[in-house]
DNA sequence: TAGATTTGACCTTC
DNA sequence: GAAGGTCAAATCTA
């Protein structure tokens, strides 16, 4: 398939030009007074994306390769060109034809599990994991064998972006704090990532009925307040598949220059769709299925608790398993000193 | 009133 | 046939 192809040298040029700008970065970087933590994670940005484009290079060829599972998934089916009137006017027929292709190719749509330890703030409240997406729960079932139902999501944003990205958020049995989140399907629409706010995630939603009329939850909470989570457990699955997933790491171009450490963090805490995004990118094992262990400095977790913030989810990942040539890229981050002039919104930082 | 959630029914896969 | 996944009408909420 020849879109199949070029959409593979598009990754992967992208990837190579991404690596080649943050290394650009880095190289401001060394010049200015900038701390040892942004270069450190700038290189690992540069790893990451050399490591994904190698990922790429040895799986083009084959069969299974990520990209071509991906080309394969629905969301790849309906282009995404076609507007919002395309989707309007042929709904009936589009909906079976999606159905359709959904059903065949269910098996083989990108997929990915992130098991996501809920963090309780100081008011009790459990704060739920944004992925800086935003969904729209479509059904609930319960599972055989589990003690919770599994609730299905799928983006906002899938009939006017055609963005067939989808997720499954099921508490687990052992510990209830804990939530697996499978995602399916990359992200099509233009919303995820954004610095604007994201409606309630489906985990918020939860928390909502939750604090309703679950008095389970709130003993969890009183009882977790003690036991602050000082981690988010990530693990993946079909690393190859979670490859081809974007990882919508970015800084706004809001002006940072003059804000201090603590304004900086503050702001990546309250810009929940970024503080998420930023942990997904660390987390991403996009780069041949390494887990990272990422964990939020002591500072950030003073704003994220003095703000008696729900969202502060403070993530790490297991390591093991783990087949990244980056060695076990324990990388906790100390206070965060940024250049105050360091070009966060320059083109191709982030992606 | 628009958009989100709930939930029973239906469809697909194994 | 059982289980998981999705649809869509009813209901809720801001």
């Amino acid at each position: 398939m020849d879109s199949g192809k070029s959409c593979e040298q598009k990754s992967l040029v992208n990837e190579i030009i991404e690596g080649m700008e943050l290394a650009k970065q880095l190289r401001l970087c060394l010049n200015a007074k900038s701390s040892a933590d942004t270069k450190q994670f700038l290189v690992q940005r540069i790893l990451s994306s050399y490591e994904k484009a190698l990922l790429m290079l040895k799986c083009g060829g084959s069969p299974q390769s990520p990209i071509k599972a991906i080309a394969s998934a629905p969301e790849s089916l309906m282009s995404a060109n076609e507007g919002p009137c395309c989707v309007d006017n042929n709904r009936s027929l589009q909906d079976h034809q999606d159905l359709t292709a959904v059903s065949k190719k269910r098996k083989e749509m990108a997929k990915w599990t992130e098991h996501v330890t809920r963090v309780i703030s100081e008011n009790g409240i459990e704060g739920p994991h944004e992925d800086g997406h935003s969904w729209r729960k479509y059904g609930q079932k319960d599972i055989l064998g589990a003690k919770h139902p599994r609730s299905y999501y799928r983006c906002t944003y899938r009939n006017t972006q055609s963005c067939w990205a989808t997720k499954q958020v099921q508490r687990s049995d052992e510990d209830p704090t804990v939530f697996e989140i499978t995602y399916k399907g990359k992200h099509t629409c233009s919303h995820g990532g954004s610095s604007v706010p994201p409606p309630p995630s489906p985990e918020k939603q939860e928390r909502k009925r939750h604090n309703h009329n679950n008095t389970y939850q709130q003993q969890q909470s009183q009882g977790n307040q003690m036991s602050f989570p000082t981690n988010l457990r990530v693990n993946t699955e079909n690393l190859d598949d979670r490859e081809n997933t974007t990882s919508p790491f970015s800084f706004t171009s809001s002006p940072f220059g003059s804000i201090s450490d603590d304004a900086f963090l503050s702001s990546m805490l309250d810009d929940k769709s970024l503080f998420d995004n930023f942990n997904q990118s660390l987390l991403s094992p996009a780069a041949g299925g390494s887990n990272y262990y990422f964990e939020l400095p002591s500072q950030m977790r003073n704003i994220a608790g003095n703000e008696q913030r729900s969202e502060s989810d403070i993530i790490s990942a297991n390591n093991s398993s783990t087949n990244s040539p980056i060695p076990d890229m324990d990388f906790p981050l100390e206070p965060v000193e940024l250049d105050p002039y360091f070009p966060f919104d320059s083109p191709g930082f982030f992606l």
